[in-house]
RNA sequence: UGGGGCGUCGCCAAGUGGCAAGGCAGCGGGUUUUGAUCCCGCCAUUCGGAGGUUCGAAUCCUCCCGCCCCAGCCA
């Protein structure tokens, strides 16, 4: 079930840089800022860079990029943890922090102050923003750009002593401001904040860049690849602009990637905070949610995900990766790692009207694998099969139980139905149908064998269970380009049946467990609400149908 | 319109001057007590376009076209 590595741009120049000893051992990292649930998105970049340090035998750093206090929180750090764990991953020592960093950032900001390298500039925001010019004019030099070392030091030191209020100051980088780029028009490395961070409190009222602090932090902490995805590749030049003028202890290199999109779902902080504000869905581990907890609570399998970012590839092209390769992904693995069971959506009564006694059946919990073992079935003469398969009449193309003509009951016996009761619309409520065998797994002795096979549970053991059936939450391809995210939220991404009934032995599954409810589809026994008294399934995605949808 | 990237099958994606991998989707057929799985077969004379170099080009050169990113004291 693991997929093969396959050839890539960031694998080959791996290869290359060990092989030409530019780096004695691959050193990775994870850095995600907490101030969010991590995504799909962020299972690639996991993967890219677990996966890598795994392969060639070096390390992952999992670090949190904490230089922003106002938008983050210890609970997500918290939960980011768990997700990588949960995806199948384990960081390299103990969880890094770039607030760790802070004291020595700040001696590096001091010595680019010293080697007249950067600036404290007064400048507004606003100021600043019509200072640093357009995409195509150049910017101007700030007015304050040509301070002594003496004087950015003593300002820069009260800044972080806490003297002066929000958005009086910034230190600057003092690079290039008619450069081409943006990022090197004298880029900011530190702002003031007095706000209370997450790790260090109310230590520090000044923080630094995301610029200033990650080819640092990299560097601190030895990162030989630092991994990140393609709208940081303007900042590469300011990123080995500061390794080179920073007496740093390492030399890391940026290597960009494309961003993972995926087809029918969205990964934007935002949009999917609406759909959590807005209640659309339960909350960010809805199990519609691209969240990996979202699809954890799905019952997608970590191996499913992990085979799904290998397979889709990494690549510099940006693109979107149709949702049915990471669909097949799941059912693949589950098709091998989930036991069958059967479980009625629509319980139709059905009568045996011929059978002797109850039978024990001994039934497969797999297949096509015997270390599932089997599972013992009572079948009575009262059952329940889905309404769906049962008509009274149909064409030969309908290969379930129809009046006059026989199925196989899976697991069970041959019958033949024989009549049906009906209410006052016309809808069928009980079927009468006679055993042509009597020995489970024997066939018909005058020879016709029925076509199809249903599924069905003792209408006696059966127990009543919650399903929620699950589809795509939106039902347009590129959700992200919709004007109106909303009105393109598919309505029946959810239908809850509570009229489902099960088999007696589910009620003993483990929460997050997965089982094939035969001829239906995955259904895992939700994390949470799931109870033996009180049974709640999730369909984690249905089993592949060529059949329904060209013939209704 | 400045700068930086990217264009190979419906969707991903290998390929780095010597016969265009693979996966997903799709389509045919076989097996089957799940209309599932599994198995077999089909699915790019052509790589955004046009020129050029070469015995030979998706790969090198030139021009053109299209798409993405950058003007936060976010990351």
């Amino acid at each position: 079930m693991s997929v093969e590595p396959r050839s890539n741009f960031l694998r080959t120049q791996i290869q290359a840089d060990l092989e030409s000893a530019r780096v004695n051992a691959l050193v990775t990292r994870f850095p995600p800022e907490p101030n969010g649930y991590l995504h799909l998105g962020h299972a690639k970049s996991i993967s890219v860079n677990f996966g890598l340090a795994e392969q060639f035998g070096g390390q992952c750093h999992l670090r949190f990029d904490d230089t922003n206090p106002e938008k983050e929180s210890q609970e997500f750090i918290d939960s980011i943890q768990e997700d990588v764990h949960w995806l199948g991953y384990q960081w390299e020592g103990e969880v890094r922090y770039a607030s760790a960093y802070f004291g020595q950032l700040y001696e590096w900001a001091m010595y680019l102050i010293d080697q007249r390298l950067a600036y404290v500039c007064d400048l507004s925001a606003e100021e600043a923003r019509q200072y640093r010019g357009t995409l195509t004019e150049p910017g101007r030099n700030s007015p304050f750009r040509e301070r002594s070392s003496e004087e950015n030091r003593d300002l820069f030191a009260r800044m972080r002593q806490g003297e002066f209020a929000e958005g009086a100051r910034v230190l600057r980088a003092k690079i290039d401001m008619g450069s081409a780029n943006m990022n090197l028009r004298d880029p900011i490395l530190y702002r003031i904040r007095h706000a209370s961070h997450h790790q260090t409190g109310t230590e520090w009222p000044i923080y630094p860049t995301y610029d200033f602090a990650h080819g640092q932090e990299d560097a601190i902490e030895g990162i030989t690849h630092s991994i990140c995805t393609l709208e940081f590749e303007d900042h590469r030049p300011l990123y080995e602009w500061f390794v080179e003028h920073l007496p740093v202890p390492h030399t890391p290199r940026q290597i960009e990637f494309a961003r993972l999109n995926t087809s029918y779902t969205i990964t934007s902080k935002r949009k999917l905070k609406q759909l959590v504000d807005e209640e659309v869905v339960d909350g960010w581990d809805d199990p519609r949610m691209p969240t990996i907890a979202g699809l954890r609570r799905r019952g997608y399998p970590a191996s499913a995900i992990r085979h799904f970012c290998e397979e889709v590839g990494t690549s510099r092209s940006d693109s979107t990766a149709d949702v049915a390769m990471l669909e097949s992904a799941v059912r693949d693995h589950l098709n091998q790692s989930a036991p069958r069971a059967m479980c009625v959506m629509k319980p139709l009564r059905l009568t045996l009207t011929n059978l002797p006694d109850a039978l024990c059946l001994e039934v497969r919990n797999h297949p096509a694998d015997p270390d599932f073992g089997g599972r013992q079935l009572w079948m009575g003469a009262e059952l329940f099969i889905d309404q769906e398969d049962f008509r009274e009449e149909a064409n030969k193309h309908f290969k379930r139980l129809v009046l006059g003509k026989r199925v196989r009951l899976r697991g069970g016996l041959v019958i033949e139905a024989e009549r049906c009761e009906k209410d006052a619309d016309g809808g069928v409520t009980h079927v009468f149908a006679k055993c042509v065998t009597f020995i489970p797994g024997a066939d018909p002795e005058d020879g016709l064998k029925p076509k199809g096979v249903i599924h069905w549970v003792s209408a006696d053991e059966a127990v009543p269970a919650t399903i929620r059936r699950y589809d795509r939450l939106f039902g347009v391809p590129e959700p992200a380009r919709e004007q109106d995210l909303m009105a393109a939220v598919n309505p029946h991404s959810l239908v809850v049946i509570d009229t489902a009934m099960i088999e007696p032995e589910l009620v003993n599954a483990n929460p997050e467990q997965v089982f094939q409810f035969e001829r239906e589809g995955y259904f895992v026994a939700d994390r949470y609400d799931h109870r033996s008294d009180r049974p709640v399934f999730n369909m984690t995605i249905g089993l592949r149908d060529t059949w329904s949808a060209s013939h209704g």
